[in-house]
RNA sequence: GGGCGAUUAACUCAGCGGGAGAGUGCCUCCCUUACAAGGAGGAAGUCGGGGGUUCAAAUCCCUCAUCGCCCACCA
């Protein structure tokens, strides 16, 4: 093993030990009869996408919850693949295609597949290494890909099974349509944004005069789209309009006749109270239509040019349409007038186009029957989300609905298996491709369009683990234990998956635990985007502050708030902290030399007690953090152990035993204390390592390889070790040696303070009187060797009544006093200044808590054990301002 | 229109019913044989405003303000 430098660099640490777990194959996980398994699958990146921050915080959660459970000796898998993508891969092959001067209609439909296979080729492994270089620990023999033919074949499946079940049928709808990816989108994968928009009021004139109107005004936010009006809709409660109701109106520039209904949907108070009435171009307006039987004219083509319908605007683009019609209603004394109007456009989620409403023939996925059981699954705490909210946020959308719509106009996806014979005008659903009709045996064709990428990703917690074959690893490993993603893809991926999860295997469902985790938004609370330039790219960072400095601040900042305002300094520290551990972890090693014999843990001083207990707190903060999925409270956690307790103290606590162990002259008790405190210092090491192992992976496993463990203790990776057995550790809980520790951190402070207040220097020893009394004096007592050390004292004296020599400078610290000698350099206005002012807090502090005291509710209506504490606090205080109060006549 | 989150030190955030905390930044001193990516000491906050509940409120309730997110058939 080579030689520990300095400083920890990740860059010389990180690949040989993941190329060793990869070799070790510990990543991989079998069947294990009568174990019970642990499986997390990875929500599957774009094959056309790189890390970015989501990935890092979201990857890094599953590695932290994976590697602790498969420390803890379950069987532990954790899926790995990549999704297809349908949209997002097609509009990058016919980017490529286009800078060869061509379109996918040149190629053709089987070429450009072709060429989608050839992209994912190339770069479909890239976010794979990525996460390699993140160090988590996927299953990389076992990737998954949502095109692989037995994927396929899961997709084929649940869609036959739905279609015969009636679940799946096809319908012409107004759905959403983005006219740059030519495809129809489902309702929940159109982003809503409030624009400044016009509303045009616009006259459309009766045929003939009726009750007293001639015309009626109507208003809207896309004047081309009355090119397709086929009626006017008022209330039918509504007086105004009464006689007119069944009327003819003309409808301008187009001169066509359409009627005058009366509808409930239409909003009396609104505008004028009518409304023009588009039922290709509207979905609300389509309802309208329906009711009344009115014909529904698609004015739009699929690219949003006005089609043949629109007479003379056909071939227009719909923004250059809305301008000539305005321009020509205008003419004719048809606009009214024009408001400015906010309103919400919708627009597509993959390329942000403004989308249209559109009349097409689509599939659909009828969602109720699916969505009962899967609702039910919250409900009774099968399934449950971290943080619980999101719970509710469930609960609304499933609850309220609304059918899927799953094809899309695409050629790169799942092909939707359903057969027409033109024949005999039969359609059938089918798992095997058919080439001619089974019942006339004539020619049949497939239908043109592929499913929604998501239909396919929904099925990922059990397609990647065989279904629909019953494999011994879908018996084994499903359901999932935990589901860990973003909050953006709660309904389009996590709700799908309980529904299709519980409506494929057996109704069971897919995973237990959903963690919805924070949003990473930028320094300016911006959202991350690559195109506006406002993201932050995972590989710079682990570049400057490794895998772990970015995996742990990453998880420093994932608490319970639903947004993360990335903070690059927390990974500045947490790199800081991987060099602190190593460089503590150098320090204990340096310290075993050739005389170190393995031994037990063993509380032999106050000291050791202390760190032992204190590790036993961290192990059970850890543990019980990690299962409720606390992240930020762990790392927290681990981050003050490490620094603030062990490196800060116990390390310097033990230096003292360390050297006098070793020194020529070191006894038989002194080389014994030395092996004491060795074997402390390596368990703790080990301990603390193990818990944060799951968090800093590499740093971990690199220093814990170095430690001379032995027996049980010994693994050959810290990644397939023992985790911690907290209530095994918990007979180390000592508050009567916490409690020591703290005074002795107090006096060594307090005595550091005034070495600091009169720059005495580093070397120089100080001589102090500590005067207390009782068990303070004896503890003190306990603990003489160790402040001293720690001080940099020469003479250190006990007296109960001590006054303060003249040349010394005061403090009051938990309760004692301590008197610093300081021959000729003590500045007795700086002394008497700063007592005052400590007098000043102590006796403010005391006043309110003698208020307190005093007061009959708080005596009468308090816990005994918080009154007893304020008694307690009063008394020290009270022996304070005594302190101080002498400390001051003193100075005088 | 409905719902959710946030508002605490200059910045990023913990704390969520009993004496205001961390990291970063700032000030002073120190290259003390684990670590200058460090050590020691220090300054810094009427916990968004206003009500209320309680012996006790940063913490619970109401309300207002500001910022952000989600849902909704806002012509």
């Amino acid at each position: 093993m080579s030689e520990m430098r300095k400083a920890y660099d990740p860059d010389v640490v990180e690949g040989p030990i993941f190329e060793s777990w990869m070799n070790g194959r510990y990543f991989e996980q079998p069947v294990v009869e009568g174990v019970e398994p642990f499986a997390v699958v990875i929500p599957p990146p774009n094959v056309t996408g790189s890390l970015h921050m989501g990935h890092a915080l979201n990857n890094t959660i599953q590695d932290v919850v994976v590697r602790r459970m498969r420390m803890t000796g379950r069987p532990t898998r954790w899926v790995l693949g990549t999704d297809h993508a349908g949209i997002a891969t097609q509009n990058k092959v016919e980017q490529k295609l286009a800078r060869e001067g061509r379109t996918r209609h040149d190629v053709g439909r089987e070429e450009f597949i072709e060429r989608c296979w050839e992209w994912r080729r190339e770069h479909g492994s890239t976010i794979v290494g990525q996460l390699k270089a993140m160090g988590c620990s996927c299953d990389y023999s076992d990737e998954w890909f949502t095109m692989d033919p037995s994927y396929q074949g899961a997709v084929r499946k649940v869609f036959v099974d739905w279609y015969e079940a009636g679940l799946i049928y096809r319908g012409k709808r107004i759905i959403n349509w983005c006219p740059r990816c030519s495809t129809a989108l489902s309702d929940i994968e159109v982003e809503h944004e409030d624009l400044d928009g016009r509303l045009w009021h616009l006259r459309y004139p009766l045929k003939e005069h009726a009750g007293g109107i001639e015309h009626i005004v109507v208003a809207t936010t896309r004047p081309e789209t009355m090119l397709g009006d086929t009626c006017i809709a008022v209330h039918p409660d509504d007086e105004r309009y009464r006689d007119v109701v069944g009327a003819t109106v003309v409808l301008p520039l187009l001169g066509r006749e359409i009627p005058v209904v009366a509808d409930e949907h239409v909003d009396p108070t609104f505008g004028s109270g009518a409304v023009k009435v588009t039922p290709a171009h509207d979905p609300n307006d389509f309802e309208i239509g329906e009711r009344h039987g009115c014909p529904k004219i698609n004015i739009l083509n699929a690219d949003a040019t006005i089609s043949a319908k629109g007479g003379p605007y056909a071939g227009l683009d719909r923004y250059e349409a809305r301008v000539r019609v305005v321009a020509d209603l205008e003419a004719a004394d048809l606009l009214v007038k024009t408001d400015d109007h906010l309103h919400s456009v919708g627009h597509c989620y993959r390329c942000h186009t403004v989308i249209e409403p559109w009349l097409s023939d689509q599939w659909f996925v009828d969602m109720k029957p699916l969505a009962e059981p899967a609702i039910a699954a919250a409900r009774d705490g099968r399934v449950v989300f971290h943080p619980k909210r999101w719970e509710n946020v469930y609960y609304h959308w499933m609850e309220n609905i609304r059918d899927w719509c799953i094809s899309r106009q695409l050629w790169w996806g799942h092909r939707i298996p359903v057969f027409y014979c033109d024949a005999c005008g039969t359609q059938r659903a089918s798992m095997d491709d058919l080439t001619v009709c089974p019942d006339c045996t004539d020619p049949v064709r497939q239908d043109e369009d592929v499913l929604d990428t998501w239909f396919s990703s929904q099925l990922w917690p059990f397609a990647t683990l065989g279904w629909p074959k019953r494999t011994p690893e879908l018996e084994y490993f499903y359901p999932t234990g935990v589901l860990s993603t973003a909050r953006d893809i709660l309904f389009l991926w996590v709700a799908r998956m309980i529904m299709s999860g519980m409506s494929c295997v057996d109704g069971e469902i897919p995973f237990r635990d959903v963690i919805i985790h924070p949003t990473v938004f930028n320094a300016e609370g911006k959202r991350m985007s690559k195109s506006l330039g406002t993201g932050i790219d995972p590989l710079d960072l682990m570049t400057h502050y490794g895998a772990d400095g970015m995996r742990f601040g990453l998880m420093l900042q994932t608490t319970g708030n639903q947004d993360i305002r990335f903070a690059e300094e927390k990974l500045a520290s947490s790199r800081n902290f991987a060099n602190k551990i190593w460089n503590a972890s150098r320090f204990v090693l340096l310290n075993l030399g050739e005389d170190y014999e393995p031994g037990e843990p063993h509380a032999a001083t106050v000291a050791d007690a202390w760190i032992l207990s204190r590790l036993a707190s961290l192990a059970a903060t850890v543990d019980e953090g990690l299962l409720s999925y606390r992240f930020g409270d762990v790392a927290r956690a681990l981050h003050d152990f490490l620094w603030n307790e062990f490196c800060d103290w116990y390390i310097e606590l033990a230096k003292p035993r360390l050297s006098t162990g070793i020194a020529e002259d070191a006894d038989a008790t002194a080389r014994a204390a030395r092996t004491t405190v060795q074997r402390n210092l390596v368990f703790v090491l080990d301990t603390a390592l193990r818990l944060l192992h799951p968090m800093m992976p590499f740093v971990t496993e690199e220093i814990w390889r170095r430690l001379p463990l032995s027996g049980m203790a010994r693994a050959d990776s810290l990644m397939i070790a023992a985790w911690p057995d907290r209530a095994a550790i918990a007979r180390f809980a000592d508050p009567d040696a916490e409690r020591s520790i703290e005074v002795l951190r107090e006096i060594v402070t307090a005595i550091r303070g005034i070495r600091a207040r009169y720059t005495v220097a580093p070397r120089t020893r100080v001589d102090v009187i500590v005067k207390a009394v009782g068990t303070d004096a004896s503890l003190i007592e306990d603990l003489f060797g160790q402040i001293a050390a720690l001080a940099g004292v020469g003479d250190l004296r006990i007296d109960a009544a001590a006054t303060k020599p003249a040349h010394a400078a005061a403090a009051v610290a938990g309760g004692v006093e301590v008197f610093v000698q300081l021959e000729g350099l003590v500045d007795f206005d700086v002394e008497r200044e700063r007592v005052s002012k400590q007098l000043g807090e102590a006796r403010a502090d005391l006043e309110k808590i003698e208020r307190k005291l005093c007061n009959e509710g708080f005596l009468a209506k308090a816990v005994p054990e918080i009154v007893e504490k304020d008694r307690a606090k009063a008394a020290e205080l009270r022996e304070t301002v005594t302190a101080l109060r002498a400390q001051l006549a003193e100075l005088a």
